[in-house]
DNA sequence: GGAGGCCTCGGAAGG
DNA sequence: CGAGGCCTCC
């Protein structure tokens, strides 16, 4: 372990071995961030500081769960001490031991998006609010800004600004759905993602003696992608690092991609005001891109006004120019891309995964998912709807959160009449009213259904007693089994099982899949169980952060030679050896909804910056001429981001006729004047269809023509892999495929469609 | 209470 | 186009 030093260069030696007072490591797109940042922490406990008292800060669990096996592989088991985890994570942790002081439950539960949005939808029918004027979404939207600005309820009652802008927008009753919505998460037990945040703030603020424990447990602190942290993250770390200063923020303000989600790049660019004395560093020779790539994105980014000035460099070589694809619709678009991929694939022998296509909006991966499918190449899709966001998952989990936090609103809610139990919704709003008046959780009514005025006939009564007498039979087993046996017994007990194994559609299957999926998640965790007299693998323990898990925890076994398709935004950290950034237009890349502010503008060009700086080794940018939107078809200038790439790293689409060699910047015109004819649309998406098929085999003249011809026996030449014999032929037609035995290069599958073969003799 | 028809509306996304 | 919400009808 003494080594590691030597395993960097100056800069991040530097930024290594400086491992006292406030710190700034500005690190450039691949110059070796998350190297700097493990050996500073393998280098801190080198120097004596305890792993318990190291705090580092990630945006993503992905991205602590990294960091800490790569900090154990340099120091060993002692890694496991140091806090490490996203913000809401480490949080919800301290939260967890300081709830009593604020009011929560030790086991409060974490309401996701949906459920708050349910909430608040709940929250505005009940106040007799239309909810097509206060759209939940919105309105959380609105709250969550708030709380990223560490503004209370109260607060947000009492600031004129914020009351005259929601009134100026006609949203003036948002400060009281705000002041509500407050109120009912306390009364269920319950914390949205923001007020993991936002509750760490109030108690260290209102507990200055909590705070001080803290500081002196945290007296080195590490925050990773600093430029998106929000006010309130920002504030917390201040706090924290009040005491010790020892605080090292890393970051690239190119790279600041979430404002539109509270992240402020100011954080970034205030931090050498923020904390005097504080040392910079550059991390500035990056190891992963080519030289040409490098070249643009660093011409990209220089359009942006406002950055720290940076000179990211490599020695890597010059490799190729960035190519752009044009094409006639986004279905061909996807075609080209997947026809290029398995071309690549081919001829240079690459594995599936070393590829990406990178888009800006999810919409866009359907064209690329058909193509890929079509040519039998695997590919992972990311994002999208989440493992426990699932119908199913959230039925279940619902009741898990209320057999140890029965007030659980939201819980309740979802699974009082789900297997339906006949508790029908006129049943249910009586509780709530009831509710509402007494000022108590559902629960509370549900409880002691006999001991309100609810209004509620007998028949309704005795079935909610079953149904609470039935929750309390489950928390009254909370400690006796572990996490295993409860959930399993209650996903039968409560007939859930059954009626997910009843719908043999293939849908219903899936579900049921599913449902089976989280089990087997629920007896690894029991597994684990310590040699103790009471189960210690409980339930309550699997679902503290529950929650807080995205579908990137999940190990995915058999995802590991797949393409990737996702946005670009969450290719932030992942880095490819072959791009494809598709859906190059203008108004959907930079998207329509930015190109009229600078600042927003500025971030899309950010934006791009990330997506050219995932690739090693080539990148490849498409756009098509037209594309579907929202069932109607729509036309297409390229974006003005391909113009923004010098020529000298660019290779524009070959067009024919051969006469239009300007390529995009003259073809521009074209697609204006297109885009403005008065062909019928109907005709013009016949002669569309028609050139997408004249032009759908990529070409290379005068080579591959006589690889289509190609035998058993012959022998041939390959412009990289040299002489070789063709040892078999299958397939016929596009997929046609050899398998050639090359003289110096083994046996390889070549598909003739592409090949760069010539018969010899 | 649930299936099926109609209407609406559409950014990116971590926890 | 297609997902999700809402309403209607059985």
């Amino acid at each position: 372990m003494s080594d590691y030093i030597n395993e960097l260069n100056d800069s991040q030696k530097e930024a290594v071995l400086s491992i006292y007072g406030p710190n700034m490591i500005l690190a450039g797109a691949g110059s070796g961030k998350t190297r700097v940042l493990t050996y500073r922490i393998a280098h801190l406990l080198h120097n004596g500081v305890d792993a318990f008292n190291v705090l580092a800060l990630t945006f993503t669990n992905k991205a602590a769960k990294e960091m800490r096996e790569r900090i154990e592989k340099i120091i060993g088991l002692e890694a496991r001490s140091l806090w490490m985890g996203t913000f809401h994570s480490v949080f919800a942790k301290i939260l967890r031991k300081e709830h009593e002081k604020l009011g929560f439950p030790y086991n409060f539960t974490i309401y996701d998006t949906l459920d708050a949005k349910n909430l608040l939808k709940a929250i505005i029918k009940e106040s007799g609010l239309d909810d097509k004027v206060y759209k939940p979404g919105i309105v959380y939207n609105r709250i969550s800004a708030a709380k990223n600005n560490l503004i209370s309820a109260q607060a947000y009652n009492k600031d004129n600004a914020i009351l005259t802008e929601d009134k100026r927008m006609g949203k003036p009753e948002i400060g009281n759905i705000y002041k509500s919505y407050s109120l009912r998460c306390v009364k269920a037990g319950a914390m949205d993602f923001d007020d993991l945040i936002f509750k760490t703030y109030d108690l260290f603020d209102k507990f200055p003696e909590v705070l001080e424990k803290y500081q002196n447990l945290y007296k080195y602190i590490l925050v990773d992608e600093y430029q998106d942290t929000n006010y309130a993250q920002y504030t917390i770390v201040k706090m924290l690092a009040k005491k010790f200063k020892n605080i090292c923020v890393v970051g690239d303000d190119a790279q600041s991609i979430y404002s539109f989600r509270g992240a402020n790049i100011e954080n970034i660019l205030n931090f050498q005001k923020d904390y005097k004395d504080s040392k910079s560093f550059k991390l500035e020779q990056n190891y992963r891109s080519s030289k040409n790539i490098v070249a643009a994105a660093n011409a990209i980014i220089s359009k942006n006004k406002d950055q720290f000035p940076k000179d990211v460099w490599t020695q890597n070589e010059e490799g190729a120019k960035i190519k752009v694809i044009k094409t006639k619709t986004d279905n061909e678009e996807g075609k080209v891309v997947a026809d290029k991929i398995l071309s690549i694939k081919l001829q240079d022998q690459v594995q599936n995964n070393e590829f990406a296509i990178l888009y800006r909006t999810n919409a866009q991966s359907r064209s690329m998912e058909e193509s890929l499918r079509k040519l039998n190449i695997p590919y992972k899709i990311y994002g999208g709807q989440s493992f426990y966001q699932r119908k199913e998952i959230k039925d279940l989990l619902a009741y898990y959160r209320m057999t140890f936090n029965p007030n659980d609103e939201e819980a309740l809610k979802r699974v009082i009449n789900y297997p339906t139990r006949g508790i029908g919704k006129s049943t249910i709003d009586k509780l709530i009213l009831t509710a509402n008046s007494q000022n108590a959780s559902l629960w509370e009514i549900a409880s002691n259904i006999d001991h309100y005025n609810t209004g509620i006939g007998n028949g309704p009564k005795a079935k909610i007693r079953n149904f609470a007498t039935m929750i309390l039979s489950f928390g009254s087993e909370l400690h006796r089994k572990n996490a295993y046996d409860l959930g399993n017994y209650i996903a039968s007990q409560t007939g859930l099982l059954k009626d997910v194994h009843g719908d043999k559609t293939p849908e219903g299957v899936s579900r049921y899949e599913n449902i089976q999926e989280l089990l087997n998640g629920l007896k690894l965790f029991s597994n684990s169980e310590e040699i103790s007299d009471v189960p210690t693998q409980t339930l309550d323990k699997f679902m503290e952060d529950v929650a807080l898990l995205t579908d990137a925890d999940k190990d995915a076994e058999n995802d590991i030679d797949r393409v990737s398709l996702m946005t670009i935004h969450s290719s932030k950290g992942l880095e490819f050896p072959h791009v494809f950034i598709v859906g190059m237009e203008e108004n959907l890349f930079p998207s329509q909804l930015s190109v009229n502010s600078r600042t927003e503008l500025e971030e899309e060009r950010r934006l791009f910056y990330v997506a050219i700086t995932r690739a090693e080794k080539s990148v490849y940018l498409s756009y098509a001429q037209t594309r579907f939107k929202f069932g109607t078809i729509t036309y297409a200038e390229p974006s003005r981001f391909i113009t923004e790439i010098p020529l000298d790293y660019l290779e524009m689409p070959q067009v024919r006729p051969p006469r239009n060699f300007a390529g995009t910047r003259l073809n521009q015109e074209q697609v204006n004047k297109k885009s403005r004819s008065p062909i019928p649309l109907g005709q013009r998406l016949v002669s569309l269809q028609k050139v997408a098929r004249s032009v759908d085999s990529p070409s290379i003249p005068g080579i591959n023509k006589e690889g289509k011809d190609i035998k058993e026996g012959q022998k041939v030449e390959h412009l990289r892999f040299g002489p070789g014999k063709v040892t078999k032929v299958e397939g016929i037609g596009p997929s046609k495929k050899a398998v050639i035995s090359f003289e110096n290069h083994g046996e390889k599958q070549i598909l003739l469609k592409f090949a760069k073969l010539k018969i010899v003799g």
